[in-house]
DNA sequence: AGTACCGGGTTCTGCCATAAGG
DNA sequence: CCTTATGGCAGAACCCGGTACT
């Protein structure tokens, strides 16, 4: 079935998708933070680095340099990153550096988000406060905030509005996502937060688009599984998780039971691949076992029952494909037990060994052996010595 | 007791291109 | 022209264990 048709069909059903008909007012986001004043002094915010003498456009500010070498800021870096924020003459670093001291970020820290993301020190203490205020609405504590910071200042920083940032809480929170997957969120997927709102909205409503098309009766439920699935969803472009979704539906044949299914399952995960790596396993993992003289439904199936392998390179598939081959295990119970797959060839190898050693009757026993953890394998493993096979 | 099913944890940023705004 | 804001991209597994079922 062609997909664009179909999402062209259902174009009227995406008015009747009202994802922020429940927004909260602000009140409600901005619950437990201190009221902030749009009137606090702006003079104060750029009181630190007001030169006297303003230096000639198009150079350096070089008592701003000097703060930031002060600071411990890798000059070479950030001038390489953002060369226009070392040129202004009103900056606030001394004020990012002492909140972000206050929050518990130790000064290699501060330092390190700086020369990352120059622009930071463009931001003023009310705004500083406030985005801060916003992240707290998520998270229990300041830590946790300063560790997603050292790690990816940017995606604190980047956007200079906090409007938005709020707006995006109240519509991810409008979609039904639990304050626990919000800040799973948060802390993994930082860049959501800061993405626009309308490219949130975007992402949202094509999900949703995608389940009306397939018939499915809870396009919000189905959004919400996916998202909180695969966090990374709403990184990725619509134009991605466009491809792959069309590509899935196509390769595999999916009825719309299945493909509802597949997506708001384990799919879900796979749909962020990029969709060169996401044609290039599939058709590996195609090849492979039509060499193996595979069934189309037994591709389809392995797929539909354990997503994840399209995941893996055709270089680390085959190599597992072939370990278990070599061992003794035929293609067919890989396929009705995909979990082994999970599993690194090592592994794999030395549990393969292990029970061949022992005589292990796979064709009996099936080979649910393999994908157990650690600890009961090994325990497995001592029963099996203890009483043979 | 053993197994099947299922979901969880880990950490996913840093760079580039382009639009927007001045 | 400049800077800032925003969107987009590449890269690609392995393992653990709770709990319900048998």
């Amino acid at each position: 079935m062609a997909f664009q048709k179909i999402l062209s069909l259902l174009k009227p059903h995406l008015n009747t998708i009202n994802t922020l008909s429940s927004l909260k007012t602000s009140a409600q986001v901005n619950k437990g933070c201190p009221q902030i004043h749009a009137s606090v002094g702006l003079h104060r915010f750029y009181s630190t680095t007001q030169t006297s003498t303003a230096p000639p456009a198009g150079s350096e500010n070089h008592s701003l340099l000097e703060n930031l070498r002060v600071l411990g800021v890798d000059l070479k870096m950030a001038r390489q990153r953002q060369p226009g924020v070392l040129r202004k003459n009103q900056t606030n670093e001394h004020g990012l550096a002492e909140f972000l001291s206050q929050k518990g970020a130790s000064r290699e820290v501060i330092a390190s988000i700086i020369s990352r993301f120059p622009r930071a020190i463009t931001r003023s203490e009310e705004h500083l406060e406030e985005r801060w205020c916003l992240w707290r609405n998520i998270f229990q504590n300041d830590t946790e905030i300063v560790k997603i910071l050292d790690r990816s200042p940017e995606s604190f920083f980047r956007s200079s509005d906090n409007e938005n940032l709020e707006k995006n809480i109240l519509f991810l929170t409008s979609l039904g996502i639990l304050p626990q997957d919000l800040s799973k969120l948060l802390t993994k997927a930082p860049r959501v937060f800061s993405n626009s709102l309308e490219l949130n909205r975007t992402m949202v409503e094509l999900l949703q688009s995608v389940c009306v098309s397939l018939g499915g009766q809870d396009h919000e439920g189905f959004a919400r599984n996916i998202i909180t699935r695969n966090i990374y969803v709403l990184i990725r472009s619509t134009k991605r998780v466009t491809a792959n979704i069309h590509f899935l539906l196509e390769a595999l044949r999916l009825n719309k039971d299945e493909a509802l299914n597949l997506f708001q399952g384990h799919g879900a995960q796979i749909l962020d691949l990029s969709h060169n790596s996401l044609q290039r396993n599939f058709k590996s993992l195609q090849n492979k076992l039509k060499s193996l003289s595979c069934r189309r439904s037994d591709l389809k199936n392995l797929v539909l029952n354990y997503s994840q392998v399209l995941f893996v390179s055709p270089e680390t598939l085959n190599a597992k494909l072939d370990c278990l081959l070599q061992g003794g295990i035929h293609l067919k119970w890989v396929v009705e037990k995909p979990k082994v797959l999970d599993f690194s060839v090592i592994t794999l190898k030395q549990r393969l060994e292990d029970l061949n050693a022992l005589g292990y009757d796979f064709e009996k026993n099936g080979i649910a052996v393999l994908d157990m953890s650690k600890k009961r394998f090994e325990a497995k493993l001592d029963k099996l010595q203890v009483s043979g096979c």
